[in-house]
DNA sequence: CGCACCATTAGTCGAAAGTCGAAGGCCGCG
DNA sequence: CGCGGCCTTCGACTTTCGACTAATGGTGCG
């Protein structure tokens, strides 16, 4: 199955997994177009390049962006564009709110590769798939989360990328540097930002993004796979 | 046993907990002096005026407090002062984490008053007491954490104030105001708090206070008990 | 008492943040 | 094609932040 010419986009800023994926998928459907981003602005280049991709492998802990954010984002701004999430952590609250944040799917980082595979192939069929053993039903969004990822989702693509800097403590000036644009233009961005974030100021412009945050239970062990 | 004139604290901002601790304290121990706390100001006046206490029971959800600021801070100014946790969550890493912030024990707070009494009863003894089948080992604190939670105990009880109102998006003179003292002063404290915590501006000691955040896992269940 | 430390305040100054209005580009729609 | 809407960009202006200096008062300690 799944023989004809799809386009998948590999969102992981481990070049190692990232290839890993890509690999699994080259096997496991060999006519299918692998697009590959590490970044949160090269997701958005390349999610944009690839409007008919027929679904997102997307890592949690990418550099730049806090937990649910992207995730929340990218699903507003693609709804036809099925998303996995992928991650090293597997709480079960974790994947249970990435599903209510719009993923089609949950793959734990420490899955096997025939795992992996069972899953690109359900969802690609249009199914949700999880881990087993965990249920996706059960309470719905925090209020605040899902206001919050509401509001996440009307920014403009730029927006969001200027807040998730924001979410780094950056300076305007710093932000405007990297997006190589003045800093009057990330003042008028912020501005649009606190707007529609129903906030006053960038400290509470990053509390709201801090909320949608995974925190990792860290403490327990490292990925050693 | 502990028969003695004993002064325990009980911080915690739900008034039916607060009352119930307080009640399962007084039936363990007549002798026992109880005061309450429902505030992080009401807490900083009570520790500073029961130097002698030989318990502190403390509520991770204080209102105005994030996570484990709380009881890093008060650890610190108070070497001697055994602290329980009582909290909600009841995850491992919770637990773990709140242990190697220096508390004495954790108490979960779906626990029954025989265990609660037990617990009380052990910490008093100098021990540290944990729920069945946690264990208090295993990794260190993660690094970053300890750092932070290092800088916080350097902070003076104004300052720490100050920083958790920071940490509400609160423009200086919102805090002023709240405080009772002039912007100028404020922003004296924020100068402070900015080098001590070795960031540069607020937004960033704010991420940093973040750090020590415990993220519900929500979703899962209200208290209903 | 002198000393150190904390809290408080004023005032100044430069930098950063945030608001407002506006211009240019791009895209869809009649 | 022309128009409107949205995004991005920008400069000018106001407010807030943050560093620094300087001063006053309280408190604890040898």
């Amino acid at each position: 199955m799944l023989s004809e010419q799809n386009t998948i986009i590999v969102a992981d800023d481990h070049p190692l997994f990232r290839d890993a994926l890509s690999h699994a998928i080259g096997k496991l459907s060999p006519g299918t177009a692998i697009v590959e981003a590490d970044s949160l602005e090269s997701l958005q280049q390349v999610v944009d390049a690839h409007p008919d991709a027929d679904l997102l492998l997307l890592d949690l802990n990418m550099p730049g962006v806090s937990g649910f954010s992207a995730l929340a984002y990218i699903r507003k701004a693609h709804e036809s564009l099925p998303t996995v999430v992928v991650s090293a952590l597997d709480d079960a609250s974790v994947i249970r709110r990435a599903i209510q944040h719009g993923a089609s799917g949950f793959i734990p980082k420490s899955s096997s590769m025939q795992v992996i595979e069972d899953a690109i192939d359900a969802v690609l069929q249009g199914e949700v798939w999880l881990p087993e053993g965990v249920s996706a039903d059960g309470d719905d969004l925090d209020d605040e989360e899902a206001r919050i990822a509401a509001s996440l989702s009307s920014l403009t693509p730029q927006q969001f990328r200027v807040l998730m800097m924001l979410g780094e403590g950056l300076l305007n000036k710093q932000i405007a540097y990297q997006l190589d644009v003045s800093e009057a233009t990330i003042k008028a961005h912020v501005t649009a930002i606190l707007r529609k974030m129903q906030v006053t100021n960038r400290t509470q412009a990053v509390l709201a993004v801090q909320q949608l945050t995974v925190k990792a239970p860290g403490l327990s062990e490292d990925a050693a796979s």
